[in-house]
DNA sequence: ATGTAAATCGTAATGATTCTTATAGATGGT
DNA sequence: ACCATCTATAAGAATCATTACGATTTACAT
């Protein structure tokens, strides 16, 4: 995923492009890491000082229901990243310090038994947290 | 984990017998589910009506504290489960609509090389999720 | 039985997120 | 380029889950 294809995303399914738009979506291409509201909001706040909370929040779920960002949670915040690729199921291990992560390309979903059961499986989540060298480093 | 065992631990940590400690664990022993403290809440206000939500998420966390409650979090709410035993690893099919569990028994990280990378892994997660039989039926 | 620290209550505070309403701005057609 | 329309945004209020606080009660060791 990069910025080209996430406006053209945003267009395809007919929401408007606006700069702050393409801001937001040019920081997580830069940072490559997960980002949480109150870090995006910091972010952006420096080149549009009356940016709205509310502004961030829409955006941030707008793009995750278009598979722009994926999303998940710590620390009773959601965090948010470019999608890596538009290709390839995987998962992260993340640290937890910085957001920072690298890929796991084997997924557990494989070799586990569960169309035997009486569950309807809608999704599942698995990820590896951890800390970073250079947060180890401080 | 039962009752009995969740009480000898909270004796053995040099923490007070409550009843209302008591009622609390025994609910997660009746129920065997993930639920949220709201849930909670609604279950013992019906024999402590004036009970503070503030007892709830103190003995909530301490419990979880303590590994007699297993926590994980949906839809915006913690949630917890009695633990399901103190010996073996493992994960959890769930349903988000009640919360019902079932056994995994698997564990992805056997078999996932992270020791060769910088990061420090403190912990992961691995939870797949779905609608329950009964839930299904509505 | 008594003293003390922990547990609880009632309520206020917090922090993340969502909602509301009025205004501003992007896009398509003229 | 201009206009109409409909979406996006700002500002602030509202909501929801969770935590904090001061006062009171309770468990339990002595």
């Amino acid at each position: 995923m990069n910025v080209s294809t996430a406006l053209r995303i945003l267009k395809k399914e007919g929401y408007k492009y606006t700069e702050k738009r393409e801001d937001l979506v040019t920081l997580f291409a830069k940072e490559k890491r997960y980002l949480s509201a109150r870090d995006v909001l910091n972010h952006m706040q420096k080149n549009y000082p009356g940016m709205s909370v509310d502004t961030i929040y829409r955006n941030l779920t707008l793009f995750a229901d278009l598979d722009i960002l994926e999303e998940t949670e710590w620390n009773g915040e959601k965090r948010y990243r470019l999608s890596c690729s538009t290709k390839s199921h995987h998962h992260h291990l993340i640290c937890l310090d910085c957001g920072k992560t690298l890929h796991i390309e084997t997924c557990p979903m494989e070799g586990i038994p569960v169309g035997d059961t009486e569950f309807e499986v809608t999704g599942h989540k698995f990820e590896v947290y951890g800390r970073c060298g250079e947060c180890q480093a401080q």
